[in-house]
DNA sequence: ATAGGGTTAG
């Protein structure tokens, strides 16, 4: 710049121009790229296609988008690499319209577009997750007409396009169809078949793939390692970590990030610290994942401890950190830590609380039965609670019984999540275990009548590498027949010793023999007898559902942890439960 | 001269 500015302005050429900003653009400096621009501008220099394409360079690379595109108006192009720069930055902000717009406007102007062209309007469909792919699906076509669809990159990004877009069949098809798969296909096709909720889908691939010759780099594994710990597949993230160790990638930080987290969602706190420990290097994300690793087991104390450690190593912690020491107070009943914590982030952090922080307080003081104190947490929010914040507290309202306080928060959630079936069953429950019938069934007509449906109870347990899924009520199993004899004798074995069934949570209106019949088919009674009688013994007992678990399951797997010395590790959509020796960890706070 | 996939909380 110094020798800019020295320099006889008429005696410049316009490549030398070019040169200046494009060093601006890179050094992002918006300052020195604007006088450039004014001296061009008041020595008449012209602004070709050339200087333009630098010009509107040097502005989008300072963030100056509406700037470029001013100047980008103004010039002749007809460099395709003009156009889709331009088309990048509308894709990077996603500004879908935009982007849409200029590559009509392009084909228009009789400028032919490149693969390049392509991939940065797919991703910005991809960008926007489109609820209407027909868009996508032209832009796809027209590639194939252009024979893009020979390379691989198109490919690539069309078929994560589609994935965020929710159409995994086409996403399928275009894997299926990519002649020279690289590692970023196969990667993709993963995490397609982990967005669908098709998880072991996504873990066959990966052995799929291993086997292929294609070696998977640590993209691959953290998306596979997602996979397992979403699964909660134990066995299959063990055999991803055996393969790690025999690539010499066990110290690499995004994937022991991955890893502890997988451990964590299987179910071994063990696993994921001895990871934890055992890192060369952590960041924020390991020290976030590890806390509220403990907080997802009910770990409270340790979740704390690893927070203090945290801040200790010099790690500033950062809004994340504390929704996962907030989220593990609230699981452990620390309510005055919890307290403790929520204004230290404000005063010692300067970190402004957000919606999900406000969540994780109401949900700790509701879940600890002061629920009076949550309703006016709430009622003094600065800033508008939405429907997780007051369905915290309906779930509160549900542990401890308060119908009168449940039909007032429901109102507030009704309105701002009408659609959400979760809510309309939530309360129906809250209804059923209060033995409101009527109510009960005016809840259920109103959720036919808006078309909404209920997720029905399941749950899975791996045995020897198989996955057994079962569903409540469902006998499809071949074993269930052994299965419910097994669950007939523990309950006779729980009633000689003063355990009554609870009925209430049956959630139907019937006779006791009736109520006591349907607690039984809870799928998470089905997975754990299954669990006891098919692993050999001693080994712990590790199943998983999709929803909460019941508390009539919870107390009888707290009995069958003592009667069969085993050790039974029970994970729901949001918690763990660890039974042994006839008591749980949770010690009562989910 | 430009490019594609991944890890934490809810």
């Amino acid at each position: 710049m110094e020798w800019f500015r020295l320099s006889e302005k008429p005696s410049i050429s316009s490549s030398t121009y070019c040169a200046v900003l494009q060093l601006c653009g890179e050094l992002k400096s918006l300052q020195d790229g604007k006088e450039v621009h004014s001296v061009i501008s008041c020595n008449d220099v012209q602004i070709n296609g050339i200087l333009g394409t630098r010009l509107v360079f040097m502005y989008v690379s300072c963030g100056e988008l509406s700037q470029g595109r001013l100047v980008f108006d103004q010039v002749v192009n007809e460099k395709v690499f003009l156009w889709n720069l331009m088309i990048n930055e509308y894709a990077k902000v996603e500004d879908f319209a935009e982007c849409v717009y200029l590559f009509q406007k392009m084909l228009n102007a009789g400028i032919a577009a490149d693969s390049y062209t392509f991939s940065c309007i797919l991703k910005c469909f991809a960008a926007s997750g489109c609820s209407d792919l027909s868009l996508g699906r032209s832009v796809h076509s027209f590639g194939i007409k252009l024979h893009f669809n020979k390379e691989t990159k198109f490919c690539n990004i069309l078929l994560d396009m589609y994935s965020k877009c929710g159409d995994l069949a086409a996403a399928s098809r275009v894997f299926e169809k990519t002649s020279e798969r690289s590692v970023v296909s196969w990667t993709s096709m993963i995490q397609a078949y982990s967005r669908s909720g098709l998880l072991h889908d996504a873990i066959r691939l990966f052995h799929e793939m291993t086997s292929s010759g294609t070696k998977p780099d640590i993209f691959t594994l953290s998306a596979v390692l997602h996979a397992c710990a979403s699964s909660g597949s134990l066995e299959s993230g063990k055999s991803v970590h055996n393969y790690i160790t025999g690539q010499g990638l066990e110290s690499n930080l995004f994937v022991c990030n991955a890893l502890m987290d997988m451990y964590a969602k299987c179910g071994s706190m063990e696993d994921a610290s001895l990871v934890f420990s055992q890192m060369p290097v952590k960041d924020i994300i390991s020290w976030n994942t590890i806390i509220a690793g403990y907080g997802m087991h009910g770990f409270g104390k340790e979740a704390i401890r690893a927070f203090e450690e945290m801040r200790r190593d010099g790690i500033k912690p950062d809004g994340v950190s504390f929704i996962s020491v907030l989220y593990a107070c609230s699981h452990s009943g620390l309510v005055n830590e919890g307290w403790r914590f929520f204004n230290i982030m404000q005063k010692e952090c300067k970190i402004e609380p957000s919606l999900e922080h406000y969540a994780c307080m109401v949900d700790l003081l509701s879940r600890s039965g002061k629920l009076q104190m949550a309703y006016e947490f709430i009622k003094g929010m600065p800033i508008k609670p939405d429907a997780t914040i007051w369905g915290a507290l309906l779930c509160g309202c549900r542990i401890h019984h308060d119908v009168k306080l449940a039909e007032r928060v429901a109102e507030h959630v009704f309105e701002l999540e009408p659609e959400n079936a979760r809510y309309y069953v939530l309360l129906a429950n809250i209804y059923a275990e209060a033995e409101k019938w009527e109510e009960v069934k005016e809840l259920r007509v109103k959720i036919g009548r808006r078309g909404l449906k209920k997720h029905p109870g399941c749950s899975w347990i791996e045995v020897k590498g198989k996955v057994h899924v079962f569903v409540a009520k469902d006998g499809s199993h071949p074993e269930v027949r052994k299965i419910e004899a097994l669950l007939r004798k523990v309950r006779e074995g729980m009633k000689k010793e003063g355990f009554s069934p609870k009925l209430r949570y049956a959630l139907m209106n019937g006779d006791d023999l009736e109520k006591e019949m349907a607690l039984c088919g809870h799928s998470e009674k089905l997975a754990m007898g299954f669990g006891i009688l098919n692993l050999p013994p001693g080994k712990t007992v590790r199943v998983m559902k999709n929803l909460r678990v019941c508390r009539d399951c919870h107390e009888m797997a707290k009995f069958m942890s003592k009667t069969t010395g085993r050790e039974i590790i029970l994970r729901d959509s949001n918690f763990f439960h660890h039974f042994k020796d006839g008591s749980c960890s949770c010690r009562g706070f989910w």
